[in-house]
DNA sequence: CTCGAGCATGAAAACGTTTGCACGCCACCC
DNA sequence: GGGTGGCGTGCAAACGTTTTCATGCTCGAG
């Protein structure tokens, strides 16, 4: 039984009222704009200055710019885009490329790309969902000539393809790219050594049975991950149990899901690792539900830190990484590789990551080493008048 | 003390391995890329023919086809997007701009306006951070000539007058206009109704000193929203205290904060209403630190129903109002005004809402009347093996 | 055999800009 | 008083497409 089926259902207009046609307002948007031309007859100019004048580019009389100018915001004339990327090979526009958009973590990179682009006074043209190659690269076409570069986060093996061919014809940066290749700029998150870092954390609690639930299978995050966790438990003598590696999906829905499986392992598992934050949320819910006390009975870690984070009930221990600044040093590296003229640059980034310790980990206090704790009170106060995801943004890249 | 200060504040490459500039691949990107001319001379045709072959838009004899196709194949030939927006006044692209895109709300109109964006085989320029006039208007400015229309959420009161602007210019659709405007379409979500309908509910819990976390003021969500507070508690016969409103910037840490201060009301509040899900994550989490508990001792609800809302522990009652809709239904409407040739469309679309009661108004079984109510059961446990929220992916618009 | 119809194709204009080049004008200097 | 510059401006080409129009060809009917 879906909660509220009944009235979301008719997803059309629940109130819809009518549509007419008013002959009298002259139809709007349709009386074509001003062009360069009708603002160069208006000033008795040619086009030539018209733009001369509007962009600065050259010297022009004081009189004839008087008059350009005026004529512009009389017509009031708004250049038009496509006209300029034509002439110049120039978008001033940056293709951005996802693998999908949903919760909170695409949320904070587009946030941060779309800040980044915006203090460079570019623009963003956006596609999501593209895990097929053919899916990736009809996107990557329809944008040809509208953009200047890319970003690109293509973690399903199957697109890896798609990528090298775009990186043939475009500029690029790769978001948390399944290999590095030579020659390409890519800016990463410290997948593995998060994932080290967070099991390790949990050996040291003294957690011997940690069960993790992984993103999809052939997804390089999700691979890198795992990867981590397995070698955490390695690094520290501990035998891994493929039954305790579950899949899910990075949603809160597989993270429920995967709950209700772990609820029915035997036996239980101290721990769990969960691979993002949204499953480590639907993870929790279910476990409570089970009559699973978190963290009592089982620790949990996730990875990402999203901003909901740490107002959880437990307040969530997780991998810090922080998206929005993914996103704006994908920015800060695309430009970077346009600035390049023609020179190929070879970078890989890879972002600052921490551990936060918070409630659901089951530790009051760190263990010693070089991990940042910190106490409860210092968790969840955020910091003087302004939290800490306000003063995010003013974090340079 | 911040949490994670040390490592994140360099938040520059942590590695960065070096550049180098090689000498032998030829400097890649640079070679400008095959164009239409290239490919009618290699297959020794006319460019018109070229574009007729691949538009498919007149008959060609099948050797030139075959020929034209083999060329345009080798070459690897992509069509330059610009010039072809130049030549059809027609870009494929819509314009998106919103007031910010923090959070889960946006991050869901995001989602459905690419969905339905890609559906119709279109494209999104996005741009967002914009509550004052000059900087929507150029932002719009910037996208003029690259767009065909925009979708348009300003719910800040001083950028009013862009929207005026921006409407005599180019197809639009408002997301949550403060005011309609004939000849205009629109799409809006219940403000009024949802946050009446919450507070009635609380009202009829036996609730009578219901506080709100409201948004910014000046922000015609928050306003609409803090009207319907109002106005159900003069239904009630309930007058409404000025001391009981207080006012949230829409994110977690501004819920955590009000959190604070409601904690020092006298008399306490019993219950209290957040204006957005974000804010009462926030809220709740402030409020078990300071020992009350929810909703046994107040009880809280909020408005949006984010995909994580009944994640929460304790599972928030809230609003439902479709985000992921909004965005796709808002598409949709841009779609008809630009189908409907230069005839002036005058629409308002009011998205169905609903109430979903969880576990955080303290109401186990919901009151009767019309409202949707569910059990604890079939409030947490996702019907059969998917959840709702990808299911929703599945309702058309 | 001639004529017209129909088909396949090319030439060129157009979309709205920017910019290289040339031109005319004025002031200045020997 | 005739060069010499420099300054302000216009003409026209160019960017990469699409599309209108014209043209040449083939084929069938009369």
């Amino acid at each position: 039984m879906l909660e509220v089926a009944k009235k979301v259902a008719l997803t059309r207009p629940a109130v819809r009222t009518d549509a007419d046609l008013t002959g009298s307002t002259p139809p709007l948007g349709k009386p074509t704009m001003a062009t360069i031309r009708d603002v160069a007859r208006a000033a008795a100019v040619s086009t030539a200055t018209v733009s001369r004048v509007l962009n600065g580019t050259a010297r022009v009389s004081d009189e004839t710019r008087r008059r350009v100018s005026e004529a512009a915001k009389r017509l009031d004339y708004w250049p038009n885009g496509s006209a300029r990327s034509l002439i110049h090979s120039r978008t001033q526009t940056l293709g951005v490329l996802l693998p999908d958009i949903f919760g909170e973590f695409f949320s904070e990179v587009i946030r941060g790309i779309d800040k980044a682009v915006r203090d460079a006074g570019l623009q963003v043209l956006l596609s999501s969902s593209h895990s097929s190659a053919e899916g990736l690269l009809s996107a990557a076409k329809a944008m040809a000539g509208r953009v200047d570069g890319f970003i690109l986060m293509a973690p399903d093996l199957e697109a890896e393809s798609a990528v090298d061919r775009i990186r043939k014809r475009f500029p690029l940066v790769l978001l948390n790219p399944r290999t590095q290749t030579p020659g390409t700029v890519s800016v990463s998150i410290a997948n593995y050594e998060g994932a080290f870092a967070a099991v390790s954390h949990l050996i040291r609690l003294g957690h011997k049975r940690i069960a993790i639930v992984a993103g999809p299978m052939g997804n390089a995050d999700s691979d890198e991950r795992l990867r981590g966790y397995r070698a955490a438990l390695v690094a520290h003598d501990i035998e891994p149990d493929e039954r305790l590696v579950l899949t899910g999906a990075f949603t809160e829905v597989s993270g429920y899901e995967a709950g209700s499986r772990i609820l029915r392992l035997r036996p239980a598992p101290t721990a769990v690792f969960a691979a993002n934050d949204g499953m480590a949320i639907g993870l929790i819910s279910r476990l409570s539900e089970g009559g699973v006390r978190v963290p009592d009975d089982v620790g949990v870690m996730g990875f990402d830190d999203i901003p909901t984070a740490r107002y959880l009930a437990p307040p969530l221990s997780t991998v810090r990484t922080d998206a929005y600044e993914l996103g704006a040093c994908a920015v800060s590296g695309l430009l970077d590789v346009l600035g390049a003229e023609g020179e190929v640059l070879d970078l890989r980034w890879v972002m600052p990551w921490d551990l936060v310790i918070r409630r659901s980990c089951g530790a009051l206090h760190g263990p010693r080493g070089s991990l940042t704790t910190t106490t409860p009170e210092t968790t969840s106060e955020p910091a003087q008048s302004r939290g800490p995801i306000l003063q995010r943004e003013e974090e340079s890249c």
